[in-house]
DNA sequence: CCTACCGATCGGTAGG
DNA sequence: CCTACCGATCGGTAGG
């Protein structure tokens, strides 16, 4: 039937786009968004540019793709394993945890795929800009929401300031990202590790239940 | 005499190309040293493509010579007016404020062009890596020292971890930027002053010294 | 009419 | 610094 064949080819389209995304997030990651070019990609798969072209539609259209391909990621690696904790302060470290982890094992070949990627946007403006900069407001109110179950739970003290200790738990995990980058070595890790433990027994309740700092 | 003509072709030499990077280190700071183009820069500053490539010769060293004038400008902006404050604990405090003040009044039109730079060039190799990453460690180290000035001379706990707490100034102040130049907003800046002072009063033999936190 | 591609080529621009 | 070009590659589109 010509439903069949139908499905046969959108079935195709989907495995292609697919097959192109998986590459887009790597290369994105390491040269930018703006790196991304449809003859590479080709290239690489083995694939005609304009077969690739004919999935997205426009340069545009593969870049916002690329974002949502790597939100993707991000949540399998990160938000997936915090909420297999309960909430509360545990919960708290192990988001920590996954994103160090997730950064370190270069989960995309150019390490964080936003760090790089909101820098290169920062100061543009347009559809990837704005889906950058939401996706990154999504991650700090994730990271709010975490610290502030932890919060009303009693594991922190009542008068914790949940915004001001998202901002700098987030802070260490971005600079530990960004050193070992640009080094290509691991201390910044521990660094961040130590600080996020340091910041966390500050204001826990209970500290015994975390790790001592590293 | 044909030293006088050379002279002045000289002069007319240095004085375009600090017109050419004075442009090239805005340019870098929001759209990256990839995306600067000679042609470009010829048009806007109404040069010929090929005049600009002769005073660089490659474009690799128009990168190399735009990181220069970044860091030319950066210690400026931050590591003299930091000098122009005696050791301790409030130099320490200065050179915060100098770097948030850096970044927040846009010396860069991109924000700071070392976040954007590194983040492009963390995973390349080349000397365009080579110097953005040694730049990015004489800061570290700067930091370091300037840090280590102040526990020496007694101002912080003698057991202060100064490298830890380095790394950890450093993460404020980048996230700072990093937040406020992607959301055009600023109370990034008033959660790394907050978080800074937060940890150089916990660290302070007499916090007294500081001010409080905002 | 649709899709998922193909080989070839459009107008422009890159570094040199 | 200029004009005049090069080999290549960019994002995007033509007919089949």
């Amino acid at each position: 039937m010509g439903g069949a064949r139908l499905d046969g080819r959108v079935e195709r389209g989907n495995q292609t786009r697919q097959l192109v995304l998986g590459r887009a997030v790597h290369v994105a990651s390491t040269e930018g968004l703006e790196g991304l070019s449809l003859g590479r990609l080709a290239t690489e798969l083995k694939l005609s540019k304009s077969g690739v072209f004919a999935l997205f539609g426009s340069k545009e259209e593969l870049q916002l793709a690329t974002v949502r391909a790597a939100v993707a990621v991000f949540v399998d690696h990160v938000l997936t394993p915090t909420r297999a904790v309960p909430p509360g302060l545990g919960r708290v470290w192990r988001m920590c945890e996954s994103w160090l982890s997730y950064s370190q094992r270069r989960v995309f070949s150019g390490g964080c795929f936003f760090y790089a990627t909101i820098a290169e946007f920062d100061s543009r403006e347009g559809k990837v800009h704005d889906a950058l900069a939401s996706t990154q407001t999504g991650w700090v109110t994730f990271v709010e929401e975490t610290v502030e179950e932890a919060r009303v739970r009693g594991e922190l003290a009542a008068d914790t300031d949940v915004s001001q200790l998202a901002f700098e738990l987030i802070a260490f995990m971005e600079l530990a990202n960004a050193e070992s980058v640009l080094h290509n070595n691991n201390p910044g890790y521990t660094k961040a590790a130590r600080a996020i433990l340091g910041r966390l027994h500050a204001v826990a309740t209970d500290p015994s239940a975390l790790p001592a700092a590293p």
